[in-house]
RNA sequence: CGGGGUGUAGCGUAGCCCGGUUAUCGCGCCGCGUUUGGGACGCGGAGGUCGCAGGUUCGAAUCCUGCCACCCCGACCA
């Protein structure tokens, strides 16, 4: 790497970017905006996926899948949805090329001009609200509690690897209810579901809360979002999660016949993760050396480097370590034994390191005859001597203990980066020279917030959701306020 | 979409302002040998539409025009 990379310089974004790439995780690939996942970073996200998709279903969620392509019409229905999407929409007007008749390749033909534009989607509400209407006539039919897996493009002015890409991977969740409170509930309960998932499987501490009405999504009529920290001080929106009330219900006509033979709205949510949190977690754990993953989510648990001299030492270390191997995976831990002979091991241990191996063990003539393995993690960087005899209970553990200090290592960097300012000149020294969340009192007026993102560049992140009632004036305005917010700036 | 910058081998780059031999260097890659407890060394070798398309010129990586991609800042956003 060209320069001493760290994750609080001013130059960021290029360690994230090297970062990225030298961990062999994603590139660029040319293509505006969109980005090639690498198989080693493809690996951690299906590891992602699993882990939600059984606490999907553990919540009562079956998937399911609907067209990419959106009739135009459709997203209009809904009049703040097509607001808040239009500006970002890729629109298929054409179903056929042509050869050029003056030779110069292949044209678009003029004369396969859609009637009806379609839309890549950029979210699947309004398809799939067009499909719920005809799934849905009685109150036995509720609740539907769908989920796809899937991709969507957004025409961004501005692209960032995995935090900002025209096409990006995620899952949406769309859901129909016969009560506001069960449709209530169900939004809740997805924004838990989320925060759980990055906590236990990410190591990445978030906040629970809800947007302030600028900040919510296209046709919501609440937001609830996890709000995550990154090492720069910058805040980054890793899940949301909406209760969509009768919007969509009624854009698309879908009514159900309630106990009473009455004719009824359906009440909705839709809630979604994206390749977004790969971005979460580089942002989070990594260091100098590459990135640091966290055990649940790593595709490679241990990575096992011999030391020999000749191809006869290597066999020996093979064989011997035959039976640790087949006993590290019987505990259901993935294991590579890197036997490539053309590389030294300090080459091997830089690589792991880089592609963040939680733990590395190393093995020679030494260690055979000593009856140890040297066993590093990488969250500290640390080596130690184990005896054979306990490598196994000490590596399961270890993982367990490395899953347990990264977070914490997270958690305590958030802890010291929450400030509560009372003044806006306290809010505008905090927000620049110390960066992470501000908490700040707030009119609650859409003017104060935007003149504060006018003069800050900072934006209200959320209001968690267990926030204290606490009387205070607001820091731009000096209006009375009931609670504090948090503010900062943000990917 | 507005402002700024960059584009030369797989990666990182020199050369460009001021046009002129066979386009520079390092890493990586291939072969052989020696190596292997923290990013090895020697010798030999391969690899280039200088982002793309036009133009100016006897001659263009270098000057001009257009386009494309990427990076940074802004507006927008998961």
């Amino acid at each position: 790497m060209s320069k001493k990379l760290t994750p609080r310089s001013e130059d960021y974004s290029k360690w994230y970017n090297e970062l990225v790439v030298k961990a062999d995780l994603a590139e660029n690939s040319g293509v505006r905006g969109c980005m090639v996942i690498k198989p080693y970073g493809y690996a951690i996200w299906e590891k992602m996926q699993a882990a939600l998709d059984q606490m999907f279903k553990e919540t009562g969620h079956e998937n399911a899948y609907f067209p990419l392509f959106i009739p135009k019409s459709y997203l209009s229905k809904e009049a703040s949805h097509v607001d808040g999407f239009a500006k970002e929409c890729a629109v298929v007007t054409h179903y056929r090329l042509k050869n050029d008749e003056n030779g110069k390749g292949i044209v678009v033909d003029p004369e396969a001009k859609l009637e009806e534009e379609l839309i890549v989607r950029p979210t699947s509400e309004t398809i799939i609200w067009d499909t719920y209407r005809r799934w849905i006539q009685s109150y036995r039919d509720l609740p539907i509690l769908i989920n796809q897996w899937a991709n969507v493009v957004r025409w961004e002015m501005r692209t960032r690897l995995f935090l900002r890409t025209a096409e990006f991977l995620w899952q949406e969740g769309h859901t129909a209810h016969a009560t506001k409170q069960e449709a209530i509930e169900e939004a809740e309960r997805m924004m838990e579901v989320y925060a759980t998932f990055a906590e236990e499987f990410m190591a990445l501490p978030v906040i629970r809360g809800i947007k302030t009405e600028s900040e919510r999504f296209a046709g919501a009529e609440e937001t609830y979002c996890i709000e995550a920290l990154m090492q720069d001080g910058k805040a980054l929106q890793a899940g949301t999660s909406h209760y969509l009330g009768q919007n969509f219900a009624k854009a698309f006509d879908v009514k159900y016949v309630n106990k009473e033979g009455k004719q009824e709205h359906v009440w909705a949510t839709s809630w979604g993760v994206s390749t977004r949190l790969m971005g979460a977690l580089v942002m989070t754990h990594s260091d100098d050396q590459g990135l640091v993953l966290p055990p649940k989510l790593a595709p490679i648990h241990v990575v096992i480097v011999p030391i020999y001299k000749g191809e006869e030492q290597l066999d020996q270390i093979s064989e011997y370590l035959k039976p640790y191997i087949a006993d590290l995976r019987a505990k259901g831990l993935s294991v590579k034994f890197d036997n490539r002979d053309t590389l030294k091991p300090g080459f091997k241990f830089a690589e792991y390191e880089q592609k963040g191996v939680p733990v590395r063990i190393a093995i020679g003539a030494r260690d055979m005859e000593n009856r140890t393995f040297e066993v590093a993690r990488r969250d500290l960087l640390s080596k130690e001597l184990v005896d054979a005899d306990q490598l196994i209970d000490h590596i399961v553990a270890l993982l367990d203990d490395i899953q347990e200090t990264i977070y914490k290592k997270a958690l305590d960097y958030r802890a010291g980066h929450i400030t509560e300012v009372n003044s806006y000149e306290e809010f505008k020294e905090v927000l620049e020279n110390k960066g992470g969340f501000v908490s700040a009192h707030w009119d609650g007026t859409a003017e104060t917030e935007a003149a504060i993102q006018e003069e800050t560049k900072a934006t209200i992140r959320c209001i968690p959701l267990d926030v204290k009632e606490e009387k205070g004036s607001c820091v731009y305005s000096g209006k009375p306020s009931k609670m504090r917010v948090l503010f900062a700036k943000a990917y």
